[in-house]
DNA sequence: AGAGTACATCTTGGATCCAAGAAGGGATGG
DNA sequence: CCATCCCTTCTTGGATCCAAGATGTACTCT
C-alpha cells in the first residue's frame, strides 16, 4: 500500500525551489547553472542537485550539455509562435465539443470573472489582474474536463510567462479593450459560434503577445 | 566501463535503453523497478540509473516512491480516456484552420497512404499497416505544422501503444473497415466539414479503442 | 608579435560509501 | 491459533571520491 511519507527528498526540495526560480524570473533563459553553486546555495550536495537537473532537462527547461553543464532554455521565435499556437488550439477545443448545459454554465462563470476583472482593473491591482485573465483563458480548456490536456496548457502557459518575464513590462493600460475582447469570447461561445471564435481568440492572443514575441527574443 | 562512448553519457544510453523496454513491453505497467537490478543489468553503476529514472519520472513513465522505488505508471480508465479524447482534439485542430492548398496538399497525401495501406493489407503485412496507421493519423496533426503540438502528439500515441501491449487481444480482421473509415475521414477533410469530421473521427477512434481501451487503428 | 601548444584548474559524470527507512520474517504474548 | 512487535535485511537517498573532459592561460617556437 502506498503511505505518505514523512519526510521530503531533498531532491524534491531542490527541484521546487528551481522551478520556482525559474518561474519568477531569477534563473532566467541563457543562465548556466553550476552544480556546486546550486548545491552550496541551497546547502545539499551535488546528488540532489543533478536529480532535479534531470527532471527539468526532461520537463524542457534546461539543456545539458554533457561535461559542460546546464542550460536554461531560450525559446527560439518559432517555438514560441507554437505555444501561442498551441493554446489558441487547446483553448477553442470545446466551443462546439461539449454539452449545452455545460457551455452555459461555463460561460455564467465567464461572466462573473470577467465581472472580477473590471473591479481588480478599476483597484489597480495589476497582479490579481494577471492571474485572473490566466484563469479566464484556462477556463476554456477546463470545460472539457481533460486532465491531460490541462496539464499540457498549463506548461504552455509557464513557458509563456517565463517569456514575459524577459520583457519589460509593456502592459500597461489596455485592459479596458481585453475585457472588451474577452466579453466577446464569452459571446461567441455563447452562442457556439466556432469560426468566429477561433478568429477572435487568435487576434486576441496575438495582440496580446505579439508584441512580446515581435520585440523580444 | 572505460570503453564507453565518449561521445554519450552512460545516462543517456541507460534512459534510451528503459524507454525502449517501455516501448516494446519488457518493462510493462505495475513492474517495480530495482536500481540494483538494472545498474547490474546495463553494466553501470547506480548513478546514472538513478538519473536515467528521474528524467523517465518527469516524462511521465514512472512514479517515484520516496525510499521504495520507481514504479511503471499504469493508466486509469478516466487516463486513457483523456488521451484518446486529446488525440481527437489535436487530429482535428486543423480541420478548418489550415489554408485549403494544405488541406487539399494533405488529403492528396491521404489518399496516398491509404493506397498503401491497402496494399500492405493484402500483403498481410501488419507490422507496416500498423505504423501507416499511426502516421495516416500523425498527419493531421502534422499539417498544422506546431512541432509543440506534434510532440505531445507523439507522447500521447507512446502512451496509447503501452496501453495496447498490454491488452492480448489483437484486431486482425477490421482493416476494410478501418480503411473505408479513414477514406471518409480523408473526404470529410477535404470538405472542410469539421463539425462531421469529429464525429466520425470520435467514431472511429472510440470503435477501436474502446473495445479494449487500449489501442488499435 | 602572433599562433599554436602544453599545462593548470575547474566542472561535470560515474563509482563508491554511509545512513535512514521500508519490507519481511520470526519470535513472543494474548 | 492469531495478532503484534522487534529485529534483520535489503533498497533507496545523500555525500564523497575519483576520473575524464573542457576551458583558459601562459609559454614557446617560428
Amino acid at each position: 500500500m502506498e503511505t505518505t511519507s514523512k519526510t521530503e527528498p531533498a531532491v524534491e526540495r531542490v527541484h521546487a525551489q528551481l522551478r520556482s526560480w525559474l518561474l519568477d524570473g531569477t534563473l532566467s533563459p541563457g543562465a548556466m547553472l553550476s552544480e556546486n553553486d546550486l548545491s552550496s546555495r541551497l546547502a545539499v550536495s551535488r546528488t540532489p542537485v543533478r536529480g532535479a537537473l534531470r527532471r527539468l532537462e526532461a520537463e524542457g527547461w534546461l539543456t545539458i550539455y554533457p561535461k559542460r553543464g546546464a542550460l536554461v532554455r531560450r525559446l527560439s521565435f518559432e517555438e514560441a509562435l507554437a505555444v501561442a499556437d498551441a493554446r489558441q488550439v487547446l483553448e477553442s477545443a470545446y466551443v462546439d465539443a461539449v454539452s449545452d448545459e455545460a457551455r452555459a454554465e461555463l460561460c455564467t462563470r465567464l461572466d462573473r470573472m470577467i465581472d472580477e476583472e473590471q473591479d481588480e482593473a478599476r483597484d489597480g491591482d495589476y497582479v490579481k489582474l494577471v492571474n485572473r485573465t490566466i484563469d479566464f483563458h484556462r477556463a476554456f480548456v477546463e470545460v472539457g474536463e481533460n486532465p491531460v490536456l490541462l496539464q499540457f496548457y498549463d506548461h504552455l502557459r509557464e513557458r509563456q510567462l517565463v517569456m514575459t518575464l524577459q520583457t519589460p513590462a509593456r502592459v500597461t493600460g489596455r485592459w479596458e479593450e481585453f475585457t472588451r475582447e474577452h466579453r466577446n469570447l464569452v459571446d461567441l461561445m455563447r452562442t457556439g459560434d466556432r469560426e468566429s471564435f477561433v478568429t477572435a481568440l487568435r487576434d486576441h492572443i496575438v495582440g496580446t503577445h505579439g508584441p512580446v514575441l515581435g520585440i523580444r527574443c
